[in-house]
DNA sequence: GTCTATAACACGATAGAC
DNA sequence: GTCTATCGTGTTATAGAC
């Protein structure tokens, strides 16, 4: 991680859709997704987005900057399709189930990390970085993304289920998260769960991972709260 | 992180308990566990373990044997208390508990990482590192400490819940590190759990959250199991 | 606007004196 | 055995030519 002009840099250009700009995020995702933050360079960036170097400080300033645009960029799209999802719920006027706001949780994120196309596809892969790289910044730009969309959710659960208190529905949300990354994390580490479960449980198959989460989450949900 | 030479380097010495080495060693893991395997230099080590950079190669040969030392000695003890835990359920004759189970698990772990003391208590941080970081020696030096743990937990489940199959339970086992691991990271997050819960969840009391976890867990594990 | 060339520095690793 | 000094490489970021 570079040391960096920590604050303003050069004035950042307007982004295109499909210019060097968008090539050298496009590329910048990639990467970071599959070897880290700090495992690529920029040089690595520019390469693999036919760029020259010098084009990154140009259009994004520091490393720092593309790193949490590249966070943004994989992460929005993501919230906002739970957050499409919780809305059709709610709009559907029946009275909300608990395993359907787990679904509006599960479905749309092992869709896109298994078999996705959009930078969404790398979900799971930066955010495990984002947990392991502990730099205000980082932080930052998750609770700008993430925070209202967690509020929502323990929302639509205690909506769902009235007898648990909010803080309850709050420890749930964050299992549901650990157990949701921690799986779709498998397939980038050699499908280790295939192989010691000698084929029973295969991560690359997108409705059994939905199905075998939502069963044990909505379950969990159920949990008889302490004392 | 390091092109290094990958196999044998220099001669290697035997490490002790009490030198210079297992300053390096110590010193490796606090730091490690803070920042990150490649955010952290030799130099930082040696200076923290007022050691010499040379040192290092000395007793460790190239970086990335010292991360696998680093994640072994973080990794074996928990283990090791996990499977002290488990074996003191089955030798009391008494009928095996999925919550037991479920509790063999979670309690140590969280006592390690929420006010532990030896070097396990880096246990989350290391791990979500392993987690992040996608290199071979990584994957390796985990499915050494951990693969069998793994196994073991899967067998006490099956013989806890005999109407579930093996695979079933593999998947769950996973969901339950996942949710063990990425609770027990909110500390080193800023206790955003904390902020966004309005004090209502609050990572800093161990019961608090080993409480929260077995009800979750031992819920999740009862759930039906699939078509 | 884009690129080449390079500045300025940090990295891991090691040779060789003590 | 331990340390100092340094090598060779790779890093981010930028100055300045086109």
């Amino acid at each position: 991680m570079p040391k960096s002009s920590v604050l303003s840099g050069p004035p950042l250009r307007e982004r295109s859709e499909t210019g060097t700009d968008a090539r050298i995020l496009e590329s910048a995702i990639t990467l970071f997704a599959q070897r880290g933050f700090s495992e690529v360079t920029v040089r690595d960036i520019a390469e693999h987005a036919a760029a020259n170097p010098a084009s990154i400080s140009y259009y994004f300033g520091a490393k720092e900057s593309l790193i949490k645009q590249a966070i943004r960029t994989v992460v929005a799209p993501l919230n906002e399709q739970r957050l499409a999802a919780l809305d059709a719920l709610e709009a559907s006027g029946a009275p909300l189930r608990h395993e359907d706001v787990v679904r509006a949780m599960v479905e749309p994120t092992v869709r896109a990390c298994l078999g996705g196309v959009g930078p969404e596809r790398h979900y799971a892969r930066v955010l495990v970085l984002t947990f392991a790289l502990r730099q205000p910044f980082v932080d930052e730009v998750m609770s700008e993304q993430t925070d209202r969309v967690a509020a929502r959710f323990v929302d639509a659960l205690v909506a769902a289920l009235p007898d648990f208190d909010r803080a309850t529905m709050y420890w749930r949300f964050d299992f549901m998260v650990g157990a949701l990354i921690h799986i779709l994390l498998d397939p980038s580490r050699g499908y280790r769960l295939r192989r010691v479960s000698e084929g029973g449980a295969d991560t690359s198959d997108p409705a059994a991972v939905i199905d075998a989460l939502v069963r044990f989450l909505s379950a969990g949900m159920l949990a008889p709260p302490g004392p």
